[in-house]
DNA sequence: TCTCTTTTGTTGACGCCGTCAACTATCATT
DNA sequence: AATGATAGTTGACGGCGTCAACAAAAGAGA
């Protein structure tokens, strides 16, 4: 009498897995309370009973992406134990290739303020502590050198999430690149990552300031 | 009587700053045509004699984005006509930290389709060009190289975009970094594109498959 | 079994939005 | 002055999110 759980026929989450089945079609901003309401055949109003506005329907929704993303990158991390992140760098490229909205979902979309519930952060942030834990795993989890590891870890998380989302920008359909670049492109990307690692944590890590040059004013 | 330029007071041009105004303000999503109608004390239909609908001024004002934005860029560029991609990342960054609303209007927003027209997509095509021209430039300019050079480009521009959005997304303001991180930050990733783009210069490019390693299936 | 309360779903309204259609005011050109 | 284009107004329509009031259904206690 206290759980709620096992309604007849779940409404809740007929509504969720309708409204992930609009975002992934018709995208995110098209998404409506109505919709999802004449897709499940009830009226529009039935929806409010579970969630409390559309934001609310949306932050679940973009916790379940991150979830689901989370379990994504592990499960290509753990295929072999090693957690190589040229690995993870291909299942991230993967997932947003495969889920495009979804990924603009919970990269690129400004959270509504329901979504900043507690529960959706934890998932969010625990997606990124994956690739922050493989790096700090690097330098042997040493808490002298986590700030190097998380230095690595944004670096990393930057190019992905940039190439990601680049790959779906507009502005890219229109470039015309020199023959053979892109089906280089993501094996270069991952070359270069490793190189700017590599170089990063062999020379001395110089704490000087940022330019070498003096600035013109 | 052809030109159509000068009125007595330019609407157009009044709807255009009004709009970028709101976006500004309170977001892509929140701009209606009603709100600058309303800004701007005309009736809520008077917009529509100059642009045929929401997305034609969002596309228009997109397009003012990308010439913006490729000035931006040009300026930091030639002030010391050298074309230091420390000098353009800093200004990419800072261009995307000050406008975020229409950074993300250019790069994070799926494009209206009134948006596909060339004089757009020139200006957009424009600003990567900026970027790719500077790498070829780097390597004497010898077609040989321009693949080299695409993918240069796109490392960096992948780098650059991905910090950008990365330093916008909603996840971040709820990662606890090892203390240090964040000041670092700008410095570290222009420092380990340099390494990246050093690196991948230097050794013979291994025209190789992606993986060293076979892979599991 | 019959109430009584809580939960779940429906209907209808309100104000906002984008946009179409029809009307009017303004103004350069003949 | 007459004309025809151009710019702006008013009013309507359907769709949206959401509030409020109601109805049906389901559990619990007697």
């Amino acid at each position: 009498m206290v759980t709620g759980r096992k309604k007849s026929f779940d409404l809740k989450e007929a509504c969720v897995r309708a409204a992930r089945e609009v975002i992934a079609e018709q995208g995110i901003e098209a998404l409506s309370m109505r919709d999802v309401a004449r897709k499940l055949g009830i009226s529009h109003q039935a929806p409010y009973r579970h969630f409390e506005s559309r934001d609310h329907l949306l932050a679940e929704i973009m916790r379940r992406c991150f979830v689901d993303f989370a379990e994504h990158l592990d499960r290509r991390k753990s295929s072999d134990g090693n957690g190589d992140h040229e690995d993870m760098g291909s299942a991230y490229l993967a997932y947003a290739a495969q889920k495009p909205l979804e990924y603009r979902l919970m990269f690129g979309t400004p959270w509504p303020e329901p979504a900043r519930h507690p529960e959706l952060v934890k998932y969010a942030v625990h997606a990124f502590d994956i690739l922050r834990n493989s790096q700090r795993a690097k330098y042997g989890d040493l808490p002298t050198h986590y700030a190097k590891a998380d230095l690595d870890a944004l670096f990393i998380w930057s190019t992905l999430h940039g190439m990601a989302s680049i790959m779906q920008a507009n502005v890219m359909q229109h470039l015309v690149l020199a023959p053979g670049v892109m089906p280089r492109l993501k094996a270069d990307l991952m070359h270069k990552i490793d190189a700017a690692l590599e170089a990063s944590s062999r020379p001395a890590p110089k704490p000087g300031p940022t330019r070498r040059k003096p600035a013109t004013r």
